[in-house]
DNA sequence: CACAAACTACACCGCGCAGTGTAGTTTCAG
DNA sequence: CTGAAACTACACTGCGCGGTGTAGTTTGTG
């Protein structure tokens, strides 16, 4: 029995070499501008291996994108509890979306799918529809918390991307587009606690 | 006496379809899929043109770069006054920076700029410092309102970040990554409204 | 109206890329 | 140990690109 993390088979360890390789080489560079020669010398392969396992440059993209994609949706949902604090209950949630966002296999995968959907009109619609579902976490408690009397959120879809507008500002579009740094632990901490107060000052 | 938007010289003439031409190829399909011969043939004018008006590609670039962003800094200054509401001043601010946002000339710097400065760090670098000046105008008010006592905001640069994160994550960063629609006159009225009402709820 | 400046058509160069075909070598399961 | 499956090196095609050189035409000013 083998760690599935090193496969065993050659042809696992090629795939996974070249889709390493790609990543980093999409990565650094975006779509166009990286060359599946590159991506072959990187990933310690010949070219033609890798004609062998993707049948082209864009069907390798798209497999990077779902790997990526995949790789980011690990977090666990917090639902809303009736018996807690408002306060400590976003706070948690809060800090989950940071640690998401400060994430580099997220962080990754965000600045690659957004350079990729600029242009691309279609592939800017994949997008929509899979960042929705993401986005549903932070919704569907807000929903639960209105319901329950406690937040007067009449549109909780809206008050969720009003606190994540505030957290994205500073945790997430910056780096994308930016390239800077990733928050600290204290500017996260801060960011989140400054967001929660402003939003339940509001909705509470 | 000519109209300057009409130049009268047959190479101002030119020179200008060509720089319109390449705003809208660059727009449509980003710096490295945009070929000079395309942009040729769209702006009516043989390759050999383009290379006399523009040494390079990348000049081009730079120079297309360089007149959308003069365009979309036409915006006039508001500043702080003592003998007014916060309320309405903010939302004066807010819907100046909404009409901004909303600018189809800015939103087209916005995506050529972003989509240029995503791969390559050093043209990030010159995009901070530019975009670092336009916030500018948010944070003065903020941290005079604050001098003055009405709002109790430590650090204004942080405040006017948390109030325009909300802004932009319904009117800016939906429209310039995932080719959304800009916001309706309504929706720009309820956004701004909502963010500064929040806003106030907490610094003032 | 002459003439310089600007534009045009077109051929051309070198390059790097996506992708293929082939002949030979390595891997590894049965 | 055998043999199929997978990998490799490498040569090659076709294409589009950025950029240049040239010979001839158009434009508009003095």
């Amino acid at each position: 029995m083998q760690r599935p993390s090193e496969p065993q088979r050659l042809t696992d360890r090629k795939r996974a070499a070249i889709i390493e390789a790609a990543i980093d080489e999409f990565r650094a560079a975006g779509y166009e501008a990286t060359s599946m020669d590159r991506i072959a010398a990187r990933a310690g392969t010949s070219k033609r291996t890798v004609y062998n396992h993707f049948p082209s440059k864009e069907t390798l993209f798209a497999e990077i994108l779902r790997q990526l994609w995949e790789a980011s949706i690990a977090g666990e949902e917090l639902s809303y509890r009736a018996d807690r604090p408002l306060r400590d209950q976003l706070l948690e949630l809060l800090a989950q979306k940071l640690r998401l966002l400060n994430d580099e296999a997220f962080a990754s995968l965000a600045r690659v799918a957004i350079a990729a959907g600029i242009h691309s009109t279609e592939r800017a619609r994949d997008m929509v529809a899979r960042m929705g579902e993401r986005e549903e976490g932070l919704t569907v408690w807000v929903r639960a918390a209105a319901a329950d009397g406690r937040l007067k959120a009449k549109d909780p879809v809206f008050a969720s991307h009003q606190l994540q507008g505030m957290v994205k500002g500073f945790a997430f579009w910056p780096q994308i587009t930016l390239g800077q740094p990733p928050l600290s632990a204290k500017e996260q901490k801060r960011v989140a606690e400054s967001a929660v107060d402003m939003f339940l000052a509001y909705y509470a």
